[in-house]
DNA sequence: TGTACATCAGTGAACGCGCGTTCACTGATGTAC
DNA sequence: TGTACATCAGTGAACGCGCGTTCACTGATGTAC
């Protein structure tokens, strides 16, 4: 709280910031709406003004977190140019964040969304299978739902990572790794005998429920 | 709490088996320990005879899950026929389970393990894929370090499904995309260019570090 | 076979704790005239 | 420009809660002789 004002200014982006402070700090279940309040310099109760519950905060943290990472996905692949290496530094991205914010990347997705999210990690992914298309570098026939199989890949590397249950020596080896996985991936969908999975739907992701 | 009896029995496996259950119904926030010794009819403090502490109750239970689960992916596998169909069934036992148990699939991995699990799901992976060589399903170039190609992608398309980021309609659809999924990282590997990962070792796996 | 005794596996009361949420309130802000 | 007043964004005390863990204890079990 800015010293002599009553009134903070912006005390919902405070919460949210001391929240996820706290969350890097101590794991999902080390913060509470009273700390991360106190750490602002605030009563527990100045919250309830901002959100509804200390679920609707963790909510809306989860959205914010969501939004970065797509920013941050979409920024790494633009500086690489056409081809399979753009969906390579995807996955690398996607690990690097995983590695640096482990506890964040953590985060359960949490109950019912209301709002909708700007721009999801998703949408870039898709945004990258319709440009290796475009670009010659993945046959149309394999595009449909092909997101679904490369976010898995990538996602799982994450998680089994940030959960503890691989580890890497260094970021060396965590890029290789992630290369072979996201190039096996692709290279997979290249070679998928065509007509195979026409009649299969896509599932429906979290972005289309809201 | 058998009737009459002071002592129990088998205290320790009816707190495990209480905690599994609490997990199941409430989440895997939503058991203490006080609750699992109320279920079983027990004091709380009788559960430090058999424990260290709660969490030591929830390493020992995340142990027997993973025993669990590599006894059912081995059976569900040992009903195929050599080949990749082997390989898409793991995958699809894996997603089977996270689907019907989404709370304990999503169990987080705990602190520091002191005990070594008997049988993992990647040691049963790892069979698997060494099977696939022999048979000649698999190029012996492609398979060092190809544990670490598959099990992210399978255990990514459980995460996604359990965590809520993507839902199938029905079983069928979700054994469509297990396919999909498993046989394109397999023919990704399959396809991998001669040489390449030589030079990556592979990551140390939880099993390894106990 | 009987008995003394160590060990094991329970009890139950108590500890201190921090939590989310509510409530009636008050100080600050901004708008209408 | 000045003032009345509604609205907004805080306060702080209180609520009831369930938690993990500790402690001195006691009832049941099993073993040695």
């Amino acid at each position: 709280m800015p010293a002599g004002r009553y009134h903070h200014g912006d005390l919902r982006t405070a919460l949210l910031d001391a929240a996820e402070e706290l969350i890097r700090a101590k794991g999902a279940d080390g913060w509470s709406l009273r700390e991360a309040s106190a750490r602002v310099g605030v009563s527990p109760s100045a919250a309830y003004h901002h959100f509804d519950s200390r679920d609707a905060l963790m909510a809306a943290l989860y959205d914010r977190l969501l939004v970065r990472l797509a920013e941050r996905l979409a920024a790494a692949v633009a500086r690489v140019p056409d081809g399979p290496a753009r969906l390579v530094a995807y996955g690398r991205g996607y690990l690097r964040w995983a590695l640096e914010e482990p506890a964040l990347a953590a985060l359960p997705a949490g109950g019912k969304r209301t709002t909708v999210v700007s721009r999801h990690p998703h949408d870039v992914l898709v945004a990258e299978l319709d440009r290796l298309v475009a670009g010659g570098h993945l046959p149309a026939r394999a595009r449909p739902g092909a997101e679904f199989v490369v976010w898995p890949a990538v996602h799982g590397l994450a998680r089994l990572v940030t959960d503890g249950h691989m580890r890497f020596d260094n970021d060396a080896e965590v890029d290789l790794h992630t290369e072979r996985l996201t190039l096996a991936v692709l290279n997979g969908l290249i070679h998928e005998p065509p007509g195979t999975w026409a009649a299969a739907r896509s599932p429906h992701t979290e972005r289309l429920e809201r």
